[in-house]
DNA sequence: CGATTAGCGTGTAGACGCTAATCGGTGCCCTACT
């Protein structure tokens, strides 16, 4: 397309009324609308929705939108209806004759929004109405659910690359708040995003002070003698569902207006508990992780967390959802490293080998080509486990897998050896999980600047301290970032057993690598120049 | 991995300490009931 940019700009201001594009929310549109893939990850608040609105009026046909959540997509069909463009969500719960006027309408050109959750696209039927209109764009997001979710959750998000093949691979937006690089490239991998322009801005939230407390029993009572002191309102995040209860009433009893909030809970409670925050009727809700997405409240004072999640990746999302007004505001880390534990836990799981050989049987008997269903009454698997064990074998290379069918891999490994390769993969995905892990404790521990830690993890660069963490107030964290000789930030280097990595930070005596292959991992910088354990292999730019 | 709970033996009423078992986070969906 000629001039995308200007008629961008003009689309931008004609329909959203928007005058000033941000830098990055102009290139990203500008792309979109000359058909090349585009990853951006951009704050919330930052316009997100705007990049796609704009190309979706500017591209032929109808846009897919793919979101994870049901109330999401409500609220964005409300946000364009109010703006008189067609748009319609559905889900489950959508009767038949709306269903297929929706499709309709799509297919007539007068709806160019579809919104839907994964679980959908896993439909046939679904697949198939929306090839027939011929959608032009497809966008994903909260696109970090793909990594996040993917695997063991909601694998569904695993076959979206599938999806956009069968509608005939319109352009893909991909749009998250945050995301490190190993779940960029993820993202990328995942959707099959070809030669995607990525637009990674606004990372660092100078306003919210970084502090960790490091607890050597039950943190309940320093927690709410904390929250006491803090300007409000805030919400306070907790491991587990029962601890959400006790802290609420603690706080309660404390003179605080405060809920607590997690998935157990009934729809309507969770409704109101949400609300009333919203409206400033609450002072502090107290919740598992499923609070938050969605959310975006302008004055949250603080995000405090009584025990640590489990991973940077979780963290910055969490504490990210204070202080977008861009007012001072706290995110205190109450840390016992036992709590660590759950996390373990919850990233130990691992297929069953004997199922998936099964599985693998069962697909190379099935013979060229068979459908999820007669897998299912074969190998009698829920479908979301078959989802996520036939992903484990297509990446070992034993299937092949469309939107519906499943077919054997001419020549590839028998079943046996299969479900081995497979299991490698799954093993190792669980170690870069825990490598993960690993960096929310490295953080909790460090005594350098812990605004630098973060970026440094999102494979940004903080050039001095920032001054506004317990370690830089402390005064333990004035180090150099990057001291001489090689292997400086973003260095691109080679391990002899864990492959290409980045460096990502650099401190006086260790080094922090991301491996592609073996996640997260870090270095005595002594030993590894006295053992050669790393070769440097460029100094900047992708490989 | 760690915290909590259930069950057990003790030695005869109730509490105590031990061991073994259980549970822990995110949301779609669909089905059976109001």
């Amino acid at each position: 397309m000629r001039d995308a940019g200007a008629k961008c700009e003009r689309a931008a201001r004609r329909v959203l009324g928007l005058t000033d594009l941000r830098p990055g929310q102009l290139a990203a549109m500008t792309a979109l609308a000359e058909g090349r893939d585009t990853l951006v990850v951009m704050p919330t608040g930052a316009g997100k929705s705007a990049i796609y609105q704009v190309p979706a009026l500017l591209l032929p046909g109808p846009t897919l939108v793919v979101s994870p959540l049901i109330a999401l997509q409500r609220d964005q069909v409300e946000s364009l209806r109010r703006r008189d463009e067609e748009a319609v969500s559905l889900d489950a719960g959508t009767p038949a004759r709306r269903r297929s006027e929706a499709f309709e309408a799509l297919r007539a050109g007068e709806t160019e929004f579809l919104f839907c959750a994964p679980e959908q696209l896993a439909r046939p039927d679904v697949v198939r109405e929306l090839a027939a209109a011929s959608p032009s764009l497809m966008v994903v997001d909260e696109a970090h659910c793909v990594s996040s979710w993917g695997h063991d959750f909601r694998p569904d998000y695993l076959r979206l690359g599938a999806v956009a093949e069968a509608l005939g691979r319109p352009v893909i937006a991909a749009l998250t708040a945050t995301a490190a690089p190993p779940v960029r490239a993820e993202i990328v991998d995942r959707l099959g995003m070809r030669e995607p322009l990525e637009i990674v801005q606004g990372f660092d939230r100078p306003n919210i002070s970084l502090t960790v407390r490091r607890m050597l029993d039950d943190p309940a009572a320093e927690l709410v003698a904390a929250v006491a002191q803090e300007a409000l309102p805030g919400i306070v995040y907790t491991a587990s569902r029962r601890q959400t209860g006790r802290l609420a009433g603690m706080l309660t009893e404390a003179g605080l207006r405060a809920e607590a909030y997690h998935a157990g809970l009934r729809r309507a409670e969770r409704d109101e508990v949400h609300g009333r925050f919203m409206s400033g009727e609450l002072d502090v809700v107290v919740s598992t992780n499923a609070f938050g997405m969605g959310i975006d409240k302008p004055d949250v004072r603080f995000v405090h967390h009584a025990e640590v999640p489990g991973s940077p990746d979780s963290y910055y999302q969490e504490i990210g959802r204070a202080g977008r007004d861009g007012e001072a505001a706290r995110a205190v880390l109450f840390y016992r490293p036992e709590d660590l534990g759950l996390h373990r836990f919850f990233t130990g799981a691992l297929p069953d080998p004997e199922t998936l050989e099964r599985l693998a049987e069962a697909v190379a008997a099935s013979g060229p080509c068979t459908d999820r269903k007669q897998l299912r009454e074969r190998t009698e698997l829920s479908p979301r486990r078959l989802t996520s064990l036939l992903d484990l074998l297509e990446r070992a290379g034993a299937v092949r897998l469309g939107t519906r069918r499943v077919s054997p891999v001419p020549g590839a490994p028998d079943p046996h050896a299969a479900a081995e390769l497979a299991m490698r993969l799954a093993e190792r995905r669980r170690d870069v999980e825990r490598t993960r892990l690993e960096m929310m404790r490295r953080y909790a521990e460090t005594e350098e600047c812990r605004r630098r830690f973060l970026l440094g993890y999102f494979g940004e660069e903080l050039a001095e301290p920032c001054g506004n963490c317990d370690t830089c107030r402390a005064g333990t964290a004035d180090q150099p970032a990057n001291g001489e000789g090689p292997f400086r930030v973003h260095a691109q280097v080679e391990h002899e057993t864990w492959g290409h990595g980045q460096v990502i930070q650099r401190g006086e005596d260790r080094l922090t690598v991301l491996f592609q292959e073996a996640g997260y991992r870090e270095l005595s910088l002594e030993a590894v120049l006295e053992q050669r354990l790393l070769t440097e292999t460029g100094a900047e730019g992708r490989s």
